[in-house]
DNA sequence: CGCCCCATTGAAGGGTTTCAATTATCGTGG
DNA sequence: CCACGATAATTGAAACCCTTCAATGGGGCG
């Protein structure tokens, strides 16, 4: 069971743009066929080496390739506190758009691959190409339409619901980009997953505990097999 | 008091564009000066006037002049889930962009006016004009950050936490736009801000005289006095 | 003025947190 | 490859916060 839950996301290997499986929506392929090589591609960074810290001036957007990050900030007393996650396919630097400076850190969870754009480079086309400025357009309001549906389902106030509708994220993250297994690997930690969900990892334990026994999921560690679909989105309602 | 606190933001009366205190953020404003009279500026809906049913296909966008607005979502048991309000400034439908449609039902909460902007003669703007494009660039970008913000609070656990929070955003919203005044009106009702916060009404209604005994707040029915600033940002840490 | 709706306040119950202990997992070095 | 320590995850019991249910109080509008 871990060895299969294990093939399906690894990213020890690396492969080639044109047969990324994110190509369909790879902002850099796309770069690379308008403006040649502009872009330093598939760049690799360990886990929980730091990308950006808060407060630098905002020059590039990234883009995951493979891995996972996390966005967080830092209070007073050193606690995190984490923002979001990014996922493949994900864009990281939208929001610094407006403020000119990154708003966030952010970590890597895994060793994470990312393609790094230069912002100025990436507005140039936005001007020069008007089916890029299109597209752009889009992700900006997807991301928006993204963060609605989100806070709608954080304003919830069972646990229960909020830790099914944050697998269930995951599992749709994946799928919208054609992988459409029912295995997950959670690349963050319970400590991270409660941070974000504004729980404790105590609950977040024995939730997951509770639907195993209830048939809907199987959790081994990081890995979690989703048995029952239909169940874990009508969980909590 | 009462009196005082009523004429801050009264919507009662009508003023120009060029009196408009919003006109340094006006979009319906720049585009008058670029492309004359496109826009039909400064509608009225009454309170509980519906201006958005969910689903249907994107054709403006709405900008608050006075008032107040709110989006939310039916279930199917006939409940409401709130997923947020647009003050004076706000920009309604840019998350409808990328889904070509209404994605949120919206609804005034007072008597509202708003200026209209077909989708489509915005967009021919933005291929038009840089300077206008720049600054939807920066609209879209900034809500994003906005949003970032929400979830960050929206995952703290504490109900102070929310509701101070809540109140600081609403002042804070306005202090944008020139009104640094103490003194807010909430256009919603107290049950419209616990659903919207995932709580109860009663929840709020103790937090609120808590915040009274504390000398935080003064609360008379829909309008708050924040007697200390300070107190409220830093409450529920 | 009285009705109705909204807001406030009180007491009991349920869910989540906290504190504490145990078990499992990962990384490291032998 | 196994052993070991350190870190992460699970599980249990008590405390606390928020909700639920119920009753009272107040403000707006006809």
């Amino acid at each position: 069971m871990r060895e299969i839950s294990k093939s399906i996301r690894s990213n020890s290997y690396s492969i080639s743009c044109e047969l990324c499986s994110l190509s369909p929506i790879c902002i850099p392929l796309m770069l690379n066929h308008t403006a040649n090589s502009i872009i330093e591609c598939k760049r690799l960074y360990a886990k929980d080496e730091v990308l950006i810290n808060k407060g630098e001036p905002f020059a590039n957007f990234y883009i995951i390739n493979s891995g996972a990050l996390k966005s967080y900030e830092v209070a007073q007393d050193n606690s995190e506190q984490i923002n979001g996650f990014y996922l493949p396919g994900d864009i990281v630097g939208l929001d610094s758009i407006y403020t000119k400076k990154y708003n966030k850190n952010v970590k890597a969870l895994t060793n994470t691959k990312v393609c790094e754009i230069h912002y100025s480079e990436f507005m140039l086309l936005v001007d020069k190409n008007r089916k890029f400025r299109d597209l752009v357009f889009h992700l900006l309001s997807n991301d928006i339409y993204n963060y609605q549906k989100l806070i709608l389902f954080y304003s919830q106030k069972r646990a229960e619901a909020r830790l099914a509708f944050f697998i269930y994220s995951i599992y749709s993250r994946y799928e919208q980009q054609g992988h459409t297994s029912l295995n997950i690997k959670l690349s963050m930690s319970r400590a991270d997953i409660a941070n974000y969900l504004g729980l404790t990892i105590e609950t977040i334990s024995r939730i997951l505990s509770k639907f195993q026994e209830q048939q809907i999921l199987l959790v081994t560690g990081k890995y979690i097999f989703i048995k029952d679909l239909d169940a874990l989105v009508s969980s909590g309602e």
